[in-house]
DNA sequence: CCGAGATACCTTAGCGGTGAGCTACTTTGT
DNA sequence: ACAAAGTAGCTCACCGCTAAGGTATCTCGG
């Protein structure tokens, strides 16, 4: 069988077979799964009335030990994003009521984020739903090919200094 | 060692235990790798100053079969956006004199674009820099494992319906 | 204890993408 | 031959993110 990568390549093999063009056969398929993990996710996000970059920070206060809460700043490392980013999300949320911002006390230059009750009951509601569908959308793998690509995933992450 | 995700699932476990998190273990390394990928990949481009979406475009065309011309709706399905998305990137390019728009002899509501003289020259020049990067970034992997990674996820690919 | 530099968060202009909807043209079915 | 449906490409309002820069506060060496 082909997939939309192997066709690529074999039109690269056929207009540059001087180059190797064998490293698209790894970061081409990353980036194709990629978008279309991205796509599948946020119609599981959209059904709860909710995208992405919410329930990324949602998500992320929910698993922080209790009481939920965190700074602008341990939000931003989390989620690669800049923090102009993460003021908005918070903006947004925080206009749902989802979160709330109180000042730090042990800083006054900064805030902590903490998850309300209704952030709290929304993103406990949202992640069965969630893992099924990254399930579903791992189901042609066994598990220990699973394990095997979270491995080698996990060695290039490593290589390149995340975390 | 432990990367971020192996942090995230740790978490995870503390505070929901109940729940099984092991799809994040690829799928949050997946999304996290392409989005570091994608800013090294990024990092190239801007040396030819290029971007990641206008080199997308110009690569589909010249590894098609000489004369490099294909329609806007070709390049769309090739690149995963939408058509709004491929108009805009089409003026730019062509603004910059990189490639052209012509009407479609064949189909009187359709254009054809190609790759102009300068357009080709700087493709091919920005190409064997693109792939030492992404060479560069799978150095972590054997020969072995990167036809290993590849092919698993060639079957999710295929798994989710690609091409 | 003070001044320099670092840090936390926010603001804003600009960018590329989406999604809805438009016009023009082609294809299909009768 | 013609109406209906489909398709090609474009337009535009909106959205979230980045990058640059601002203000307020903290830290630390001298």
């Amino acid at each position: 069988m082909a997939d939309h990568v192997d066709l690529v390549l074999g039109q690269w093999h056929a207009q540059r077979p001087d180059l190797d063009v064998s490293p698209m056969a790894v970061i081409g398929r990353l980036k194709r799964l990629s978008r279309l993990v991205d796509a599948e996710l946020g119609k599981t996000f959209a059904r709860h009335d909710l995208d992405r970059a919410s329930f990324d920070v949602l998500a992320t206060l929910r698993r922080s030990a209790p009481p939920h809460r965190l700074t602008p700043t341990e939000l931003m490392r989390a989620s690669m994003v800049t923090s102009g980013a993460v003021t908005q999300r918070l903006d947004r949320l925080e206009a749902r009521g989802l979160v709330a911002r109180t000042p730090n006390e042990r800083d006054g230059r900064g805030v902590v984020v903490a998850l309300t009750d209704a952030g709290h009951e929304l993103v406990d509601r949202v992640l069965p739903d969630h893992l099924a569908t990254e399930n579903r959308l791992l189901g042609a793998l066994s598990v220990r090919e699973r394990e095997a690509l979270a491995g080698t995933l996990k060695q290039l992450l490593e290589s390149l200094g995340d975390q």
